[in-house]
DNA sequence: CGCGACGTTGATTTGCCTCAACGATTGTGG
DNA sequence: CCACAATCGTTGAGGCAAATCAACGTCGCG
């Protein structure tokens, strides 16, 4: 069995460098959350449901992606320890989800539904600082991936998702990473290649 | 002279539309936004100085950019009447932005500073919820601009850019639309002319 | 009027994709 | 425990999308 109990101080680790949470706020939190595990290769989310839970990694590393009509898959995201996830649209408004969200490890989230979050956000008024901070540096780093993604070409994109993510290389498929940069694994490949060889 | 007066209520509906503003808040928000007048090509952010405001934008139209290496720019972002615009990294670390913001028209806006914001978050706590909430929705239409930017064309792209601000293009000189999505002005000449063949 | 900014068009080059074949590794069933 | 399939990364050949370079027409503005 998995107890909420083994897990749930990772988050209060992560929400408390934001805000002070009170022995009754962290109550609340952890009747709030439940556990769950993933197996590698399995779903966490699938496309056309409704996506019901907003997910923070405790252990593990997920991959958001969306299938497009020729059935290629681009990623939009990825997750580690300490990380959210979650498709905000499909999760705010109730919409069927045009994403998928797979476990690329074995994995441990800690999840909330939202109902259960909403009463949160009552009973613990800070939460809605937490998660404006914490969408707001999300902001920042999109806003940069958009930059590169407009102004650079994928090999520099490449050099800067080593630099920027130096953990994230060696625990994902390489093929994966292409998707995320927006080129193929072929031409990831032929990239590497020329790096070597300096 | 410009009045704040003439102006925050533009500001009070925006909010009005995620909380609940009593007079004490909107006497609150008066006294620490200050409206700003820009004419067309003026600056309200120069690249190296620290963004000091968030600026909503009551009338006219503002450009967010990047000046590379090469002296070529790149435009993050548009903001038209009731966007808010601001680089958030420095504004928020107080860290030299890399990025300008000009304005594309005659410009009005209203600005909050750090600590009149920080001062603001104390008095009136739902504020945190709504740029939650605002954030939030800007991180759903950033991950979808990325989506786009990783899984198709520079066609297919402005097919979308199109649909989804069917106002701005008007408003825009072509070649800012271009850098936006990420092609070339000569690119998205062409691609005009073929649309246009059908 | 003349200059500069903008959009267009054509010619050429290049970055990246597609297709295909090939080792290396993993995992799965007999 | 081995044989086989499946998955992954690599490599090469050829093709297309988009960039670069350059010239030209139009318009707004000093």
């Amino acid at each position: 069995m998995l107890e909420i109990r083994d897990h749930i101080s990772h988050l209060f680790t992560h929400m408390e460098k934001q805000i002070i949470l009170s022995k009754k706020d962290k109550e609340e939190l952890s009747i709030s959350f439940k556990a769950r595990r993933l197996l590698k290769r399995q779903y966490l989310l699938q496309a056309d449901t409704v996506c019901a839970h907003e997910s923070f990694v405790v252990k593990g590393c997920l991959r958001m992606l969306y299938v497009d009509e020729k059935g290629i898959d681009h990623t939009l995201s990825f997750a580690v320890e300490n990380w959210w996830i979650c498709d905000l649209e499909s999760f705010l408004r109730g919409s069927p989800s045009a994403y998928n969200i797979e476990a690329l490890e074995n994995t441990i989230v800690l999840q909330v539904d939202a109902i259960a979050l909403e009463k949160l956000y009552q009973k613990i008024p800070l939460l809605d600082r937490y998660f404006r901070i914490l969408h707001q540096n999300a902001f920042i780093g999109q806003s940069k991936r958009i930059l590169n993604n407009i102004s650079l070409p994928g090999r520099a994109r490449y050099d800067i998702f080593l630099k920027t993510y130096p953990q994230l290389h060696q625990r994902i498929p390489q093929k994966y990473i292409a998707s995320f940069l927006g080129i193929t694994p072929v031409f990831l490949s032929q990239i590497r290649k020329q790096r070597s060889q300096r």
